[in-house]
RNA sequence: GGCUCCAUGGUCAAGCGGUUAAGACAUCGCCCUUUCACGGCGGUAACACGGGUUCGAUUCCCGUUGGAGUCACCA
């Protein structure tokens, strides 16, 4: 049996959006289940649309996400170049369109703009529909010679059949009929030399020895067309996997202006890799267990393509959170410390025990923006009204706050030991000796020591990290703001 | 609009002729608790509709409806 191998070929445009990501993961995915192999190709066969420094983005980012590659523009495995830029002055698609031609496959256009914008055009939806009508194919050799000769701008189309239709088979989606008539004439070589991203693809798949093609379900509607290109060849035609789409809320396809789809934001925005490609591993293909938590090595392990589904799928960022929330949960203490830092630092500066809050706040964010409104007391205290020691539960409210709080603050005046474990065991004598519930003095403590309503940590936990000095200093002040 | 694809709760989804139709997120309630969160327990919530085929359809076929994709010298 050959060997697999997959590509990931996308055109330097800007970021990677959500959906461009998890193609790449599971043609990698593909590859390396089978222990085949996953290359890398550049399409930037339109100078116009290419931005500056997306290549990088594209490296970058795969790298990050450890869609290793095992072929690509730097890393030869053989297929070089990479880049269809290069490939072209290679002459390989010119020499191709070619041989198209000799074997009346496609043929030269030489209309112009004007011409092509006065066919039958319809507007649908504020797009224009317009089929070209063949009107060039009708020239004698003569005639293609002469207008070559005298320098016409030229196009080449590939000449589709009127009757009859055309079969192709994809994996998921099983065989796929069109008529012919459907095929439009489409463009194989720009008039700038370039060739479209439809014949680029086939001829670098080809001469590239793709075995699986594996791609968004936008391109099922014109893999006819693909598949005529390789049977007027002569090749034998790749195993075609079309992905489903992600959608978003609306269920539209999700696009670069999306806002929060590409990777780059949804890193920005305070998620981790890891969870990130898990999760859109899950968009679309689901494993014979119940399981989601996956590392990169255990979905190459798991992976099976019969199992992704055909319905699109919508992008949803609250489960996104929820599983980026379990990977914090997951992670070791010190990692998870180190990657928290700039934001502890950032809320709170120096000063503090920052591992221990590290601590406190890893089971409770999703993100690690959350960081900062757990934390952002102890920094200051907070304005906050005296309604907060209102607790129904705790059975608290502003008179009896008052009461626990001028009992508590000598005791703690005297407390030497300001350590979390000393703090608790001293207040619980004092709740024993008072014979009320834990949370009545508990919480008027908390209340004071904080002003909020809530805390990534008990009283004296934050006790312990506030250090005597201040939070004797936020006692006074509750009981200063609860005397009126 | 033509063509193509898709159709299980709000979302991701299992199911591949016979099930009390899983599970997860979200949501709601209870428990735990030094507040909140975590965790534990439980609840609400789905096979789009109509015809077939079959002893029996969520599952197979056809149609309807709905949704999406695509119709560029963009990829």
């Amino acid at each position: 049996m050959t060997k697999i191998r997959t590509r990931y070929a996308p055109s330097p445009t800007g970021k990677m959006h959500v959906g461009n990501l998890r193609s790449a993961l599971y043609e990698f995915l593909i590859a390396k289940h089978a222990g085949g192999d996953f290359m890398l190709r550049i399409e930037d066969t339109d100078q116009e649309r290419f931005v500056e420094g997306a290549t990088e983005i594209i490296y970058r980012t795969l790298e990050k996400a450890g869609l290793k590659h095992d072929e690509g523009p730097d890393k030869d495995g053989g297929y070089g170049p990479y880049i269809q830029s290069e490939r072209m002055k290679t002459g390989i698609y010119m020499k191709y369109a070619k041989e198209l031609i000799d074997k009346g496959e496609a043929y030269y256009c030489f209309c112009d703009k004007e011409r092509l914008a006065g066919l039958k055009t319809e507007i649908v939806e504020g797009k224009e529909i317009m089929v070209y009508d063949k009107h060039c194919l009708s020239l004698s050799r003569e005639e293609v010679e002469e207008k070559l000769k005298a320098g016409v701008p030229f196009v080449i189309r590939q000449n589709n059949p009127t009757e009859g239709s055309t079969t192709f088979h994809d994996e998921l989606y099983g065989d796929i009929t069109v008529n012919n008539s459907e095929l439009d004439d489409m463009i194989l070589i720009k008039s700038d030399g370039y060739p479209t991203y439809n014949f680029a693809n086939v001829v670098d798949d080809h001469t590239m020895n793709i075995t699986h093609v594996v791609r968004g379900n936008e391109y099922l509607s014109s893999s006819p067309k693909y598949v005529r290109l390789y049977e007027a060849f002569g090749w034998e035609v790749p195993v075609y996997v079309h992905l489903p789409l992600i959608t978003d809320e609306n269920h539209k396809k999700l696009s670069k202006r999306s806002g929060h789809s590409s990777f780059e934001d949804l890193i920005e925005q305070g998620f981790l890799t890891e969870a990130i490609v898990n999760y859109i591993a899950l968009l679309g293909w689901s494993p014979e267990d119940n399981r989601e938590i996956f590392s990169l090595d255990e979905l190459i392990k798991e992976f099976d393509y019969h199992r992704i589904s055909k319905s699109p799928a919508v992008f949803d960022i609250v489960k996104l959170k929820w599983m980026n929330g379990e990977y914090f949960k997951a992670m070791e203490e010190e990692v998870f410390y180190n990657m928290a830092k700039p934001y502890l630092l950032k809320a709170l500066g120096d000063g503090f025990d920052l591992r221990k809050i590290a601590a406190m706040v890893k089971t409770r964010i999703e993100i690690f923006p959350d960081i900062a409104e757990q934390v952002d007391f102890f920094k200051e205290l907070p304005e906050y009204d005296i309604q907060m020691y209102t607790h129904k539960k705790m059975k608290t409210d502003a008179a009896s706050s008052l009461e626990v709080l001028k009992e508590v603050l000598p005791i703690l005046e005297e407390q030497e030991d300001y350590s979390n474990d000393a703090l608790y065991q001293r207040l619980l004598a004092y709740v024993e000796q008072k014979g009320c519930k834990n949370g009545y003095v508990m919480w008027p403590i908390r209340t004071a020591v904080s002003g909020k309503q809530m805390t990534p940590a008990g009283a004296t936990e934050i006790m312990e990290i506030l250090g005597k000095e201040e939070s004797l200093k936020r006692l006074r002040i509750g009981i200063e703001k609860l005397q009126g």
